[in-house]
DNA sequence: TGTTGACCGGACAAACCGGTACGTTTAATG
DNA sequence: CATTAAACGTACCGGTTTGTCCGGTCAACA
């Protein structure tokens, strides 16, 4: 009855046991994947055994799946946070773009999982629900590009999906290939200056989709 | 003198040994990554056998880097055999990303595998030179947006560097990460008409962003 | 046709790594 | 203080996987 207290109060604390665990898992897991990745060596990282990986996640699958949970949360609470219906739609797409690719700027290891992802078909996510929040940003672009389509800023018929693919793409790649881009065309990819050209890049790559243009067609 | 002669008409042929573990081994890295790939089980799908990899390669990474390469050159030759010069910059522009679409399309796993590269924060990429095709690319790139600028069928000031980042991200992307996206959206991204979809969107964005403005367009 | 050397395959060895058994410590509670 | 259950550490097991060894085969060429 005391319990739910009791789990609280502990000094020996298993949450930030578990946190620790995630978080240095989710770098481990960023730099070489689920397969590449040792249990042994994301335990030696922490001040913690490896044993508690198995305690509290039951398998190494168990953990990156905690890993993928919270990288995924960390996106929708840095995605959704914030009002686009002050603005005019051209403004709210700029800053939904903007904002998009600081995420992706923020969080690489993230960009880095999902890259992990893929490779592995999409088995691991496919057993979490929690990313109701992609349909989410869907929404918001679709009502940014409804309000644009109404007021004539914005070209009509566009697809919100198309649009968000897009989006995605931009934001994603950059952060995702740094290494390939970076050897080939010898650049330092993550410098600030770079960063912030690129984000300029971005954004106008999709204002110029998505705004009205002068003689705008209609059928 | 015949040693040349002799390597070629060898029956128990090397190099068609070479080329179907390559192929295979292809198939395997980038649908599992380097770590998850198993030699055994590459062998297992060839003709031949897992000795063989270690006579022709020396070692795992030494397969991967074979693949790697092979990867590139596809990469490059798909790329570049085309000539964008009897073609207005418009249509050029448009044809190059069309066509950069359809080679990842055509090449998923070469995709897989620089996803593979940059999640291993491109290590092995860094033995291998042989890929100035990307250099070409952009020169490619530079020349139809110079000739686009000089008619006024393009916007001036654009970055080639930059418009090659935003090329090869809306094609890299969508090839990249079917899974997740599928999943989340539930659509078959592979399905011919949603691949012609986004082709078609993928180059409308792009043009977007380098055409000349309603003011200054002729045609 | 016999020799040579590149090519091949299956069995084997050693390291590696995920996972577990079992014992110990800590902190809340009576 | 004794009890209890969660939290934790150490040592180890057993399967897996990379890489090697050794004997055999086939094609080219004299």
């Amino acid at each position: 009855m005391a319990q739910a207290i009791t789990k609280e109060r502990r000094k020996r604390d298993s949450s930030a046991t578990r946190a620790e665990l995630i978080a240095i898992a989710t770098d481990e897991f960023a730099e070489k994947g689920l397969a590449g990745a040792r249990v042994e060596e994301i335990a030696a990282r922490t001040a913690t055994s490896k044993h508690m990986i198995y305690y509290h996640f039951g398998s190494k699958d168990g953990l990156y799946r905690a890993v993928l949970e919270q990288a995924y949360d960390e996106f929708r609470v840095a995605e959704g946070s914030f009002d686009y219906d002050d603005l005019t739609a051209l403004d709210a797409l700029s800053a939904l773009v903007g904002a998009t690719f600081d995420v992706h700027a923020r969080c690489p290891q993230i960009v880095r999982i999902i890259m992990a992802e893929n490779i592995n078909c999409g088995q691991q996510i496919r057993s979490i629900d929690s990313f109701q929040q992609r349909e989410l940003a869907l929404d918001t672009l679709r009502r940014i590009l409804d309000r644009g389509a109404a007021d004539g800023t914005l070209r009509s018929g566009l697809d919100p999906l198309q649009i968000h693919l897009t989006v995605s793409a931009l934001c994603f790649h950059y952060i995702a290939n740094v290494h390939t881009f970076g050897h080939v065309f010898e650049f330092d990819a993550h410098s600030a200056e770079h960063m912030k050209a690129r984000r300029k890049e971005v954004v106008a790559t999709v204002i110029s989709r998505c705004a009205a243009t002068a003689g705008e067609e209609k059928r």
